[in-house]
DNA sequence: TACTAACCTGTACG
DNA sequence: ACGTACAGGTTAG
């Protein structure tokens, strides 16, 4: 089966990465730096020589298409945007990303992970081209107010900080969440200040393996509410913890285990529709 | 438990 | 120009 690269990191998933050309994408992952080439995007180039499986190639993409094509709408979104693909991220960069990303907007979390990046991350030089790899954790966790501040974090330059303490100090371990199920994997990110449901589940989908979250942000609920009104219906205005939980068992009891595929084609779909802007 | 307002920052709109 | 709204939410009350 295919890999549209474009599709693939141009859905919301990941902010770091760059278009040289018409063909090479470039993204910082981690204290790794990857080079797709459109032409060939399963020969994935690294600057650390790793085989990270970025486009997921072990899940049965075909298995899981057939999976969740339980109704007209994903079966649309899925014929829309074929070879859109789940990206699997590293984690720590993945969990600052999302706790960044909290009530802004695309553009504006890419230019803060940027210089979060430029400030605390190291320079390499990969490909003839320089890159900042992604802060570590010790890095971002003794970082001044300040100097997060100057980084355009504004009132999340506490949620940073903190959040890299809880990775430092071993209350956040990845690889031990990996290993969890979802909703203890959910639990015990939902206590670091700064994460809630939505970006908990964004956390849990593109950098620890949990396929069946669904993150609900305000683009899948205006999604929902379009395509959905009688299945996913909710009242209020407001989406509350119950609520959140409510929806989420809907969800999967719809689409199934890999309901997280789902709400990336949505996402996409119900962003195209709005002439959204991407990388 | 459920609901609301406030919140940094940057940009797009009137 | 300059105010206002809004953006892939979360927290505190």
């Amino acid at each position: 089966m295919q890999i549209n690269v474009d599709h693939s990191i141009n859905s919301g998933q990941v902010f770091l990465w760059e278009k040289f050309g018409t063909k090479k994408w470039y993204g910082v992952n981690g204290a790794d730096i990857l080079l797709v080439d459109e032409s060939n995007p399963k020969k994935v180039q690294s600057y650390q020589k790793s085989s990270c499986d970025l486009f997921r190639e072990k899940d049965d993409f075909d298995k899981i298409i057939k999976t969740i094509s339980k109704d007209k709408i994903i079966k649309k979104a899925i014929k829309e945007f074929p070879g859109l693909r789940l990206l699997r991220q590293d984690p720590f960069q993945c969990y600052i990303s999302f706790i960044v990303s909290a009530n802004s907007n695309i553009q504006n979390i890419r230019h803060t992970l940027q210089r979060l990046a430029k400030k605390f991350g190291d320079k390499v030089t990969f490909d003839k081209k320089e890159f900042y790899l992604f802060p570590e954790p010790k890095r971002l966790a003794s970082a001044t107010k300040a100097e997060l501040l100057s980084c355009g974090l504004g009132y999340r330059a506490p949620f940073v900080k903190d959040a890299a303490i809880q990775v430092v100090d071993g209350w956040i371990d990845f690889d031990h969440l990996k290993k969890a199920d979802y909703h203890a994997a959910k639990e015990s990110l939902i206590q670091v200040y700064g994460i809630g449901n939505k970006v908990a589940d964004c956390i849990l989908l593109f950098s620890l393996e949990k396929l069946e979250a669904f993150p609900l942000d305000r683009w899948i609920i205006r999604s929902l509410q379009q395509y959905y009104p009688q299945r996913f219906s909710f009242e209020g205005k407001t989406i509350t913890d119950k609520k959140y939980r409510l929806l989420h068992e809907q969800i999967v009891q719809h689409f199934g285990p890999y309901a997280g595929y789902c709400q990336q084609f949505l996402f996409k779909m119900i962003r195209e529709a709005n002439q959204k802007n991407w990388l």
